[in-house]
Parts: structure tokens; C-alpha cells; sequence
DNA sequence: TTTTAGTGATACAT
DNA sequence: TCTCGTCACTAAAA
């Protein structure tokens, strides 16, 4: 993840902090962080599909740890996911179900301590389980959002914004989108350190960093491989500083790498290096005060002039859904985009990764679908409640599906006036 | 020396 | 039907 060997470059910039500077503040957090380190105490039961509480205890225990600072946590949720990534997202989705298949074996083997290992690389760590945390913060009044896609734009736009004044992740990629200040490694005592932009000038003559202009450190990342490129074989932040140094044009970059036989260019690089620059610069973001999409700076009038150059774009910043229609694709006015949709992802009701089913809370759905195996008699049932009522609706109601079929009475009526069990319908929670 | 890429150990929890 | 590992160490190349 992010940019390799970005962060030891920045280490005499790098100031060791305790959560007290902040007191008062509000910060962004990278909740899909919290999440991926909190499921590693629980890899087994949501890889077996059993439910935990480990994940949200993790997050209870860090919030109350803001709490006691006075930090007022803004917490972030990653979204859709990004045409652009859609190749390494498969092969990673491949990689989990491999070690999936390796884990349950040593598990039925009896090696229970080797199993965990594979367990942890199989986790696959879903908008289900944001949900879980997103339900705790309804009932706590803490603030969240689901971005339209990347965390990261998001909690960069929420910092221009003014809306938060830090941000706590471990990802680099988040300075390369204009993060003003980073807080990383933050461990349970409440130290962490400070990544600072405006303290880039500082940084010693082999890395200046603070002498390059935001293209040419998006040049720099893309040469070294960041998120979006595979970046260029020997060739780390050292070498591609010298590199953007020398030439601060990609196009003079390229061609000059081309003429040597020290660097060996791949044929799809100069596309991802386009398609990054797209990425950082202009990816979809949730206005949380206007309630509206937008992107994290504007996009150029110039450069969207061409169809051909629209559709590119929409592949990197990801695609909307569209007004009227309710056709996801590439909307460029905003006009015909669906606010409400998007509003309604943004505050976790809607799946963000579809854009329309409803977002179940990973536990109270096990929780439903155990209620269906346990075969329960139809008065403990009855004891969850309540009125089954049109999508969308807040948690807490039912619906239920009978012969295909979704009843619309109260789940208690449907129950009593026939002598349905359980076992007959499918519990849906909405 | 400097820089890059690969390897192995390692993981959570009150 | 559904989203991210990382650190310290070492060999090897420049």
C-alpha cells in the first residue's frame, strides 16, 4: 500500500506526537485502517461466517481513547472501487480465496496455530462490517462518511474543507493527494507521529521534497509505483527524485528512459501514469455540507471537452449514477448526477459498492440468518418486532420472503395468523 | 557507500 | 454478491 520507502525518507521530519497536541481538534480517521487491523483478532470468525464483536470493540476502545483527549473523531469509510484498480483487486480477491483454502485445511488437520496465519491473509473485509461501526456512531452521535470511492481524496477534501484538522492513517498515498497533516503509527497509548507538509522544506538535500511542485511529485511516485502504477523495475523514491529533478516533464521523463538500456519501460506505463494523474487529482468526493458529489479539485473545462477524453477520466474517478435513468456511468454535469443516491451511500444506507441494495450490518444479519437456522418457535421470533415496510427504511425492521415473495404486514401478524415457523421464510434485516 | 528487491518472522485480545 | 500488511534484515548491484 502507498508509495514503498516514502515514509523512512521523511523520518527527520517526522515528529514523535502524543494525541494530547490535538485536544479540541477534529480528525479524520482511515476507518478501513482501523478496520483491516482490528480484524486480524477475529480472522477466523469472518472468514467462517460467525459472528464477532471483536472488530467494533477495537474501535470503541480507540474512540473512548480520542474521547479522553477532547479529539472529536471524523471517521472515513473507503466505497466503490475504481475501474483503474479493478485488476489488482482480482488477482488480491484471488490470493484470500487461496489462502482460504489453505487455512481450513490445516484447520481440519488440527494445526490451529498455522491456520490462523492464513486465516488473517483471508480476511476480506467488507462494507457489512462498516456498517457495524456506522450503527455505533448513529447511537454515540460520532461523525462518519462512506466516500463515493477512496478514503483517501475523501479525507483529503474534508481537510481543504476545513471540516477536520488532521488526519490518523498509515498510508502514504495520502500526502501525494495534498494532505496537510498525517498522523501515522498512532499506537494504543496515544503516540504517533506527525507527518507535516509544510515541513517538506526541511527535508535534507538527497530528498528535497519540498523543492518539487505537486506534479512532479506525482511524477516521483508514479516512477517508484504507487497504487495506480507498477512503477519502474530498480528504480525507488531515491532514484526517481533524481530522475523529476533533472526532468521535470513526464513526457521528457519517458523519452529520455527510452533512449538509455539502464531502465526498462513497460508498454502500459505511460497509460498509468495518465490514468494516476487523473486519480489523485480529480477522484469523486462527498461534499458532507452541500450533500452533494464532487470531485477533489476541479476537473479543467479544456480537458473534457473530447468524448474519448470523458470516458478515460470517469474510469479513474469513478462512475455515478445518473439521474432519472438510475444508469451508472460517467456523468460529467452535475446536474444529471443523483445527489440523493449518493447521499444515501455517503451516510450508509446504500451499498456502495452496487449503489442500490440496502447496507446490512454484518452482525445483526448473522444474527437474522441464525435465528432462520436455530428453527425458533414463532413467539420468540416475534420478540425482534416489528412492521416490514417499503426499501429504504432504517435498521431495525424486517421484511420477509415467503414462496419468493416479500410480505409487507407486520412480521407479528404474519406469524400469527399462520402457522409459519421460522424455518419458512427468509429474515431479511432492513 | 548507496539503493533496491527479496526473505522470514510476525501477528489479536483487558 | 462484497476492499489495502509490515518491519527488520540481507544480498546484490551500481
Amino acid at each position: 500500500m502507498g508509495i514503498p520507502g516514502l515514509l523512512p525518507q521523511l523520518k527527520t521530519i517526522q515528529k514523535q506526537v502524543t494525541l494530547k497536541k490535538y485536544m479540541h481538534q477534529t480528525l479524520a480517521i482511515d476507518g478501513y485502517g482501523w478496520l483491516h487491523r482490528a480484524s486480524c483478532a477475529c480472522a477466523f470468525e469472518l472468514v467462517m461466517d460467525k459472528p464477532t464483536n471483536k472488530y467494533l470493540q477495537f474501535f470503541i476502545r480507540r474512540l473512548q481513547l480520542l474521547k479522553r483527549m477532547n479529539i472529536k473523531p471524523y471517521i472515513v469509510f473507503d466505497g466503490g472501487s475504481l475501474f483503474v484498480k479493478s485488476q489488482t483487486e482480482t488477482r488480491r480477491k484471488k490470493k484470500r480465496l487461496e489462502n482460504k483454502i489453505i487455512a481450513k485445511k490445516l484447520w481440519l488437520a488440527g494445526d490451529r496455530y498455522n491456520a490462523m496465519e492464513y486465516f488473517q491473509k483471508s480476511v476480506d473485509v467488507t462494507p457489512e462490517m462498516a456498517k457495524c461501526i456506522i450503527d455505533y456512531c448513529k447511537t454515540h452521535s460520532i461523525l462518519y462518511i462512506v466516500a463515493p470511492f477512496e478514503a483517501d481524496p475523501q479525507m483529503v477534501y474534508l481537510e481543504k474543507m476545513g471540516l477536520i484538522q488532521g488526519i490518523i492513517s498509515e498510508d502514504s498515498d495520502l500526502l501525494v493527494f495534498g494532505c496537510k497533516t498525517l498522523i501515522t503509527k498512532l499506537n494504543d497509548q496515544g503516540e504517533a507521529l506527525e507527518i507535516s507538509k509544510d515541513d517538506f522544506s526541511a527535508l535534507p538535500k538527497n530528498f528535497p521534497l519540498g523543492e518539487l511542485t505537486e506534479q512532479q511529485f506525482r511524477n516521483l511516485v508514479c516512477l517508484a509505483g504507487c497504487d495506480y502504477t507498477s512503477g519502474i523495475w530498480k528504480v525507488g523514491v531515491i532514484t526517481a527524485m533524481k530522475i523529476v529533478k533533472q526532468y521535470s516533464e513526464m513526457d521528457d521523463i519517458l523519452t529520455q528512459i527510452k533512449q538509455t538500456e539502464k531502465f526498462r519501460l513497460s508498454k502500459t506505463f505511460r497509460k498509468e501514469v495518465e490514468f494516476a494523474n487523473y486519480a489523485f487529482q480529480y477522484q469523486r468526493v462527498f461534499c458532507p455540507v452541500a450533500n452533494r458529489i464532487t470531485t477533489l479539485n476541479n476537473i479543467p473545462g479544456p480537458l473534457i471537452n473530447s468524448h474519448a477524453e470523458k470516458i478515460k477520466i470517469m474510469g479513474c474517478i469513478g462512475s455515478v449514477v445518473e439521474k432519472g435513468s438510475g444508469i451508472r456511468k460517467g456523468v460529467i454535469d452535475t446536474k444529471n448526477i443523483d445527489h440523493k443516491v449518493h447521499e444515501m451511500i455517503a451516510k450508509g444506507e446504500l451499498n456502495p459498492m452496487d449503489m442500490t441494495s440496502i447496507l446490512l450490518n454484518r452482525e445483526k444479519k448473522i444474527r437474522t440468518r441464525n435465528l432462520y437456522k436455530l428453527d425458533l418457535p414463532v413467539g420468540e421470533f416475534d420478540s425482534l418486532n416489528n412492521k416490514a415496510k417499503q426499501l429504504p427504511v432504517d435498521a431495525h425492521h424486517i421484511m420477509f420472503k415467503r414462496d419468493g415473495s416479500f410480505g409487507n404486514k407486520s412480521a407479528s401478524s404474519f406469524f400469527l395468523n399462520s402457522s409459519t415457523t421460522v424455518t419458512d421464510v427468509v429474515p431479511y434485516i432492513v
